[in-house]
RNA sequence: GUCCCCAUCGUCUAGAGGCCUAGGACACCACCCUUUCACGGUGGCGACCGGGGUUCGAAUCCCCGUGGGGACGCCA
């Protein structure tokens, strides 16, 4: 039997990235099982019954985030409440079958009832007001809910695939609500209803619907289904240990995306949470899909860790091609500076990247630091770098420039600029480091850049002159 | 409160009873490389939550604590 799994996010703000793990996860499920059988399908599944809460915009950014992470899915996009007709239907089925009832308790007498155990510190369930009690004794006016009649004896079972064999006493489970008092669909019908008609054969999803595959085994008995496999994968917790939440920062993919993050640093960092493969830390897509193993996912929750993240970007930004770093870059750059970069500028851009990405670990810092390469004259050095520029420095400066003017566009060489600018430091007795600093200053406005010969090689003469220039005492 | 889950360096993890003097990665520190900052290299710091068992032998198995997390909606 072919594996047929599914993500399925409700649409209700970006795409969670405890959400795009989960999706991750799913996704090499299916491209793993592919490589054994050809089959291996991976679905996408919108829940949007909650229609107060699902909205266009978050299917868009659902569909954005999977999109840039790379995770294709399989068929047509199932949409939850196009098929809560077919939901009622077997939520109708099953109270012709007696495994269902009426209730016919309000939302108000419901919440009294939670409150009543809470303040008796009992636990917080349905209490079965309906369960046995006549029809004909409904107060009128009021449209029932239906609710399953689930089994009060003995216990459920469910052997996860991640955590294990997992049993509830079902006496800890009440009678859930499978249609609202409006005929809609609840959740836990809605899934087991979706999964089973779209042949899910394992459900892989976040460790908080843990208590909920309990449920829906109860319902998949009543319905005389076949459950499918579970996989409860732990949740991504903030770094204080919580479960991972806005007030932690940035926890949509979106805002990944906007940070500077790599969708394949996102995607190789996510795996690593709570997933490995001995000691690797760099896994290639191929060799992820080919590795990945739901048993070896972890039991225990991850804290997320940006500075790790960092690093995993800052080694993708270092193999990544250069013409797609200028471009992500240039795109920022253009935001910030208002206006488009020229052909030139670009240009030179894609000339100093392999001196600026070693340097960034985002793309955002990796935009800031080739600022200065198309910075217009004359630069505004930041206040520790034109400290360097004393009347000393600057004197040296226009001795240097004078001397740079000899050299010929077609020596403009890293070897030849080195070679010239040590030549000058050897005849004023300093050591290169007092030449450098205010050269650096010149030509970057920062005390800190790429190779110094580099950076005027990428300038070229004219730009290069000019900026000494403008930093140069006059002569 | 009730139910469920979890527990190795600060963090992510390796570890399937002897291979463990507990390995790797990130972070941190030092040194090297070096015109600066990075990158890279070398080294360092640093953990089996506690207590009982089981066993010749336990990070690994069992039990009890403790700590953390999740779930308890006519949300998903």
């Amino acid at each position: 039997m072919s594996v047929v799994v599914r993500f399925a996010p409700s649409p209700t703000g970006f795409l969670h990235i405890g959400g795009a793990r989960t999706a991750l996860f799913n996704w090499l499920y299916a491209r793993h099982s592919r490589l054994l059988d050809d089959g291996g399908r991976f679905l996408l599944r919108i829940e949007d019954t909650d229609r107060l809460r699902s909205t266009p915009e978050a299917v868009a950014a659902i569909i954005d985030g999977l999109a840039w992470l790379g995770l294709d899915w399989d068929g047509d996009i199932v949409h939850q409440f196009a098929r809560a007709g077919r939901h009622a239907e077997a939520a109708r089925q099953l109270l012709t079958a007696g495994r269902a009832y009426h209730c016919y308790c309000t939302p108000a007498e419901l919440e009294a009832m939670r409150e009543r155990a809470r303040a008796e510190k009992r636990s917080v369930r349905y209490d079965g007001t309906w369960r046995d009690r006549d029809p004909a004794e409904a107060p009128p006016g009021i449209a029932p809910t239906i609710r399953l009649r689930a089994p009060q004896q003995g216990a459920t079972t469910i052997d996860d695939l991640v955590q294990g064999e997992v049993t509830v006493a079902n006496g800890e489970l009440d009678d859930l609500i499978l249609l609202r008092a409006d005929g809609t669909p609840t959740y836990n019908l809605s899934v087991v209803v979706d999964d089973h008609d779209m042949g899910i054969t394992h459900v892989i999803r976040g460790d908080d619907h843990l208590n909920n595959a309990f449920r829906q085994t109860q319902i998949y008995r009543a319905l005389e289904w076949q459950p499918p496999l579970f996989a409860h994968v732990p949740l991504i917790h903030g770094p204080d240990g919580a479960k991972m939440s806005k007030r932690h920062g940035a926890i949509g993919v979106e805002q990944y995306r906007e940070l500077g993050y790599l969708p394949e640093a996102v995607r190789n960092y996510l795996l690593r949470l709570g997933w490995s493969h001995g000691d690797d830390e760099i896994i290639a897509t191929d060799d992820a899909i080919r590795w990945f193993d739901i048993a070896q996912v972890g039991r225990a929750a991850a804290r997320f860790d940006q500075a790790k993240l960092d690093n995993i970007n800052g080694h993708y930004i270092r193999e990544a091609d250069d013409r797609r770093l200028v471009d992500l870059a240039a795109e920022r750059m253009e935001r910030t500076f208002g206006r488009p970069l020229a052909e030139f500028e670009r240009d030179r851009l894609l000339r100093a990247m392999p001196g600026l990405k070693p340097r960034a670990k985002t793309i955002v810092e990796l935009a800031a630091k080739a600022a200065f390469y198309v910075a217009a004259r004359p630069l505004r050095p930041a206040a520790d770098a034109a400290k360097t520029l004393t009347a000393e420095a600057r004197a040296r400066l226009g001795a240097l420039r004078a001397d740079l003017a000899q050299c010929t566009d077609d020596g403009w060489t890293i070897a030849v600029l080195e070679a010239r600018v040590r030549a000058v430091a050897d005849t004023a007795g300093v050591k290169l480091g007092a030449v450098a600093q205010p050269l650096r200053a010149a030509l970057t406005g920062s005390l800190a850049s790429p190779g110094l010969f580099e950076v005027m090689e990428v300038l070229g003469r004219e730009e290069t002159l000019g900026r000494i220039e403008d930093a140069a005492a006059p002569d």
